[in-house]
DNA sequence: AGCTATTGATAACC
DNA sequence: TGGTTATCAATAGCT
């Protein structure tokens, strides 16, 4: 249509091909206007101008809708839909493997440039189980030894049965025995106590202590 | 173009609707096959037929590659870009403030998409944040407990100095103490002592007993 | 799917 | 940019 019938190629020279690009352009969008109209049909028309600039043209529905229901259709569907035109003389480009590939490739670009953002959720994933892991190890392992600490040292306030008290009174005697132990033991072996603080204060207990076998008697040993 | 010039409406013969979707969307390809020849533009063309059948067509560049362009760019050329064709006849569409809010949908369309599947990631991030503190936490208390308990009864490896051991009996002696101080006080308060546990063993400690006095000496008392 | 009478689009020029 | 026109292209209604 024209006053001649142009190549299908580049037109080189700048200005006129920004001039078909207008025109076209125009042309391009009516028709498709027409052909939403006429059908009743979803469509989107995206192109950059030969100077780079956006220009957008969707039917009934927003553009941004139709490029939603492309987006959210399987992928099976999509492969299948790419039209090539019935003159187009593109070189190897119809290669089935080259389409296949591309589109995996559109696939997976979306996912990439959301996954730039953030780390990748499945190192997270996992660095959150070791985390409860750990959690949980270090929760049992306080627990034990707060037992064993209440064993020493029993919490005043829930310390109310003589069998508590007496219980924690044999396990700190027993206790008391073998660092005796061991000490005499290291003395024995070191053939001298070297005793460097003579200055110590003499701990008050000997009232406590006095009353000690009669009640020692009530508790049973432990170990 | 053609017998008639048709009403730009829709169609409401069905079979009449695909016929015509058929022939226009093959000229509508090519229109934008030369288009994107002529001009060497990128250009996607996406519609879905009467039939709900996508039908996509792009330019030189595969589609994927232009609509990555496209959300590449920034949202205010976005806005811009929206032609409204010349013969549309849609009525308050144009509205400013629809195309804009539209826009913005659109943008976080993609974002929405993502975070289905997987949970959004602040969230991950900020759990990955308590687990850390929670674990810091557990393994400060862990600390202290070991440290409390290593009062009572030392690592009989790195027990090794007599100052140690001694620190150690002077801890135990002065926790002994106050326990049987705290009995003392819930005998007298219960005003009866009700032993249950006669059947209990001696427990054999009397010649460690024995030799305490001399050895207390040497402790000082804690606290 | 083809035909073809028509209308539509546009290349070159202004 | 925008308008004119000679020419070519697309297609509506039929078959």
């Amino acid at each position: 249509m024209g006053r001649v019938k142009l190549e299908l190629k580049r037109i080189e020279k700048s200005a006129n091909r920004q001039i078909t690009f207008s025109k076209r352009k125009k042309g391009l969008i009516k028709k498709a206007y027409e052909l939403a109209t006429l059908c009743d049909i979803d469509l989107a028309l995206l192109m950059f101008s030969p100077s780079d600039r956006l220009c957008l043209f969707s039917g009934q529905t927003r553009i941004e809708d139709v490029f939603a229901r492309y987006i959210n259709l399987p992928d099976q569907e999509r492969e299948n839909a790419i039209v090539l035109p019935d003159q187009s003389k593109r070189q190897g480009i119809q290669n089935k493997e080259y389409l296949l590939r591309t589109l995996q490739q559109l696939k997976t670009e979306n996912d990439m440039a959301l996954q730039i953002n953030e780390p990748r959720p499945e190192a997270i994933q996992s660095d959150v189980e070791e985390l409860e892991q750990e959690v949980c190890r270090l929760q049992q392992q306080l627990q034990i030894s707060e037992e064993e600490l209440r064993k020493f040292e029993p919490d005043p306030v829930r310390l109310t049965s003589i069998e508590e008290i007496e219980a924690c009174e044999t396990y700190l005697i027993d206790t008391l025995t073998r660092v005796i132990q061991r000490r005499e033991h290291l003395l024995s072996k070191t053939c001298e106590a070297p005793n460097t603080k003579q200055s110590m204060e003499k701990i008050p207990l000997n009232d406590v202590v006095d009353g000690w076998d009669q009640r020692l008697s009530l508790n049973k040993p432990m170990r």
